[in-house]
DNA sequence: AAACGTTACGTAATCGTTTAAATAGGGGAT
DNA sequence: ATCCCCTATTTAAACGATTACGTAACGTTT
């Protein structure tokens, strides 16, 4: 492999020269230049970027930290967000370390380092949501961070969120448009700002339209299959409920497979929105009314605002992003 | 931050003994060694891995290339597989470079280019499958090479491919066995090494039972949800067919899609048998008879096979690795 | 012609490691 | 006392780039 050196001598030039035709740093003549890119094509030349990053302190590598679990559904948002950022990283010459927290703090800690020392310029994370102040050392101190869907409990950097609040209470307020009062509630675990605040959207719907809020009405558990499928069942057989909104993917797709498999007529008997957008919404019976997340967008807003801190090193303080869910109306109510 | 240089000073000895002592790669006296320690703790010294990359050529990452599209369906079987390396590499100190080839050539040699220049100690890829012999440059000799998922025309490298064929032949035989003598068979694009053996399992199945292969009863088209509706709609129509085997994920969700639409009785007016067990297949009405693909397992195998590779200089000659599918038994036939 | 500015490029230090080769110091053996 | 051999450690040369400085050559001004 040939490197800088073996350029400069072939060219008869300083590797100086050689660095600054290659970078675009100070004036090189364009005869040298010549000489100097005729030498780098004869030898292959591909200037090695470990060397580059250990002088200049810079990778062009940036890394994403995502909680992904292994379970089908649950991913896709986060994939659609990390090929969001892909895309906009390769336009931009950069690279994407890929890490997996689980969904779990150690791992997440334990990740942190590794990418602590690994040179990236960034990173963008999707933080476990515990009350930890674990952020506060070896995060935001070396290279700007980005977080993305939840909101982490310090902010030391950007954050490119989804307003869940806005997104539940679309979906309630249509249900009540379409005279629904008794409006079961599905979710995930509390305590990550996405599911606080969907809860949030829930409440403001109803007591806007002045609908008393049941508590029994509201169903909260570990986002699986078999828990939507249960909370649905709860919510079916003890209540009095004519339309539910399931505030989770996964527990979207659990509370489908009950109502399927118990041939609930949707949405007379109940009707049902969903959240996120994924293809197989489309094809259940009735196709699925849910709430769009715009996932791979918050993919390429996280990267574009991360870039802008690497690039620019702006100080601005951080700004908080909200990109607008959307109701995407299918025959389930 | 502190540097190799500031632990030896603080523990009194010199850089080698500290990068001996980190490495663990010659006798150092237990008492130098506590030093050394103390003096990296008190200084909080994480070693720079890029310039250790550097000086040792190795970098610790590793490369990932995979064909995704912007459709959700799809990606699904890709990202299993790297949540299955990821998992590996993170057990051995690993990390992972991720990027896409769009399922497009120019772009798939693009990264390449990037990934070469980035000190990758290996890479796993799943080739865009052209005609060209790009792989010959650029491909294999810096590093060691895994395919997944598809042969590469040219075998430079390990591959940890799925039986297809196997696959293939265990539906279509289920179905023989139920009775059917009239199947359809709905593929993506021919001229991957998937789809082809795939046809092939048909075939031999088929065959074996001694019946006639129809031309008509075997649809082709590219790999998205509109194709899956209208193949699935032309074969309903048109042919006289009593079950359809659809060897491709998202046309299984576009058929089910039109079945589901026209109301067609599934298993009774026509059986179904789909590709990939996602968990949208045990929702849909019936749930969903399909081929599993162990996904996971390849992207364990394939980290696996490289690491074996990297670290133990293995100039073996390269082998195909063969993961077996599964059929997953539901209501649709 | 001396003094100086400009232009175009070269020299060498540097980034933080690893590692081959050199060395210091202590203990036998002679 | 001399020589030699171990052992534990140090010295210093890489790795391949970037970049602060230095400088040669030539033109312009006085």
């Amino acid at each position: 492999m040939a490197s800088i050196k073996d350029v400069a001598q072939k060219a008869g030039v300083s590797t100086a020269t050689v660095s600054h035709v290659i970078n675009d740093t100070r004036f090189v003549a364009e005869e040298t230049k010549r000489k100097v890119y005729d030498a780098m094509k004869e030898l292959d030349y591909r200037p090695n970027s470990v060397a580059r990053s250990l002088r200049s302190r810079k990778s062009k590598t940036i890394g994403l930290l995502v909680p992904i679990l292994l379970d089908d559904t649950s991913n896709f948002f986060f994939m659609s967000i990390a090929q969001g950022i892909q895309s906009y990283l390769k336009d931009h010459g950069y690279n994407l370390i890929f890490s997996n927290s689980n969904e779990n703090l150690k791992d997440e800690i334990e990740q942190i380092k590794v990418l602590n020392s690994q040179f990236i310029d960034g990173l963008i994370i999707a933080p476990t949501n515990h009350k930890y102040d674990y952020l506060q050392d070896g995060l935001g101190q070396d290279y700007p961070v980005v977080y993305i869907d939840r909101q982490p409990n310090i902010q030391q950097g950007d954050s490119i969120l989804v307003n869940n609040q806005q997104g539940a209470y679309m979906a309630c307020k249509y249900l009540i448009k379409k005279g629904h009062k008794k409006i079961g509630y599905i979710s995930g675990e509390l305590g990550y700002t996405t599911s606080d605040e969907r809860l949030n959207g829930y409440k403001e719907a109803l007591i806007e339209t002045g609908i008393d809020i049941n508590k029994h009405f509201i169903k909260v558990g570990i986002s699986n299959f078999q828990n939507g499928y249960e909370l649905t069942k709860e919510l079916v057989e003890n209540e009095e409920i004519t339309a539910i909104f399931i505030a989770n993917n996964v527990l979207s797709m659990g509370a489908m497979g009950y109502l399927q498999e118990m041939k609930v007529k949707v949405p007379n008997q109940i009707a049902i929105i969903g959240y996120d957008d994924y293809d197989w919404t489309k094809i259940t019976n009735p196709p699925l009314t849910v709430i769009k997340q715009p996932a791979y967008e918050i993919g390429k807003k996280a990267a574009e605002v991360l870039l802008r801190r690497i690039e620019t090193d702006n100080t601005d303080s951080y700004t908080e992003y909200r990109l607008e869910p959307e109701l995407i109306i299918r025959k389930s109510c």
